[in-house]
DNA sequence: ACTCGAAGGACAAAGAAAGTCAAAGTTAAA
DNA sequence: TTTAACTTTGACTTTCTTTGTCCTTCGAGT
């Protein structure tokens, strides 16, 4: 079998049903599977990833770690709204999502504000519809991915 | 568990609701927690910095002590930031005062991270600079505002 | 004022992890 | 079979922590 997909199951067995992160020691798991430090980056990058759904930290120096948390379903939620969201968006209809999302919990009620200042109309004066709908669309996206990571 | 992370704990334990401040006898701390004097130096300039909001006085010779006073309210210094925002702002601007911010601590990972979701020249794909600049520059200080509030 | 001991401060060296990156090797796709 | 993508490796970098040594400041007694 392949080392990376060793590396990988290793870290997936960590987790179990109660626990939604794993914590690993980088030198530590290299050696116990025999590799290469530097390949459990190249694990966790390749396969670890936000789109996969997981979130990384890490801390350098006596003591470190690498800290591997799987998106939770509201996360789930949130990357499937991000989805929805097509080429355009209009000022009412991404505020009823935000207040929605944040009715339910999704989105923390600062992050809600934030986004609402956001996709305000006020802001986007003097552009043509369209212009602003596009624009305001890739931004509640963006912002929404940030929002999860 | 890390030392540096048991002192850290350790003194943070000594806030309550109450007081704003604490103070510790570097040696006797360090003494009971078994480690060298300075390393309680290293936490309080690692951990318990200004821009983290805490202020530090000490006293030496008989008798001294050290005094840790966490400080709150950097709302007003946001505002003035914000009011320092022109017409217009552009991407690289942005981004350097949103990682400004964010390094003192005035804005909270997540919300800087959204902020630099949303200044992003990407999201602006087609707009003349001027307009994208303008739009920018109204979104940073109404997310800004709503992050204060 | 002067001196001594009791604090705390500064700083640097060594140690402990993790991160980066590119080169080399493999494998899968066209 | 050629190319592009994926893996493996290792040398080098950066960040964080621990430890120790020497320095400065303070208060108390004289």
């Amino acid at each position: 079998m392949k080392m990376s997909d060793l590396i990988a199951d290793m870290i997936l067995d960590m987790f179990d049903d109660q626990t939604s992160s794993v914590q690993i020691q980088r030198n530590d798991l290299a050696n116990r599977l025999g590799c290469v430090p530097s390949q459990i980056n190249y694990v966790i990058t390749s396969r670890f990833t936000p789109e996969a759904g997981y979130r990384i930290e890490s801390r350098r120096g006596g003591g470190g770690y690498i800290l591997i948390t799987r998106a939770d379903s509201k996360d789930n939620a949130l990357l499937s709204l991000i989805n929805s969201i097509g080429e355009e968006i209009d000022e009412r209809s991404a505020r009823a999502n935000i207040y929605n999302f944040n009715y339910q919990k999704l989105l923390s009620d600062k992050a809600a504000a934030m986004l609402d200042a956001a996709v305000a109309d006020a802001n986007f004066k003097g552009l043509p519809k369209e212009a602003a709908n596009a624009v305001r669309a890739r931004q509640l996206k963006r912002m929404l991915l940030a929002y999860i990571n």
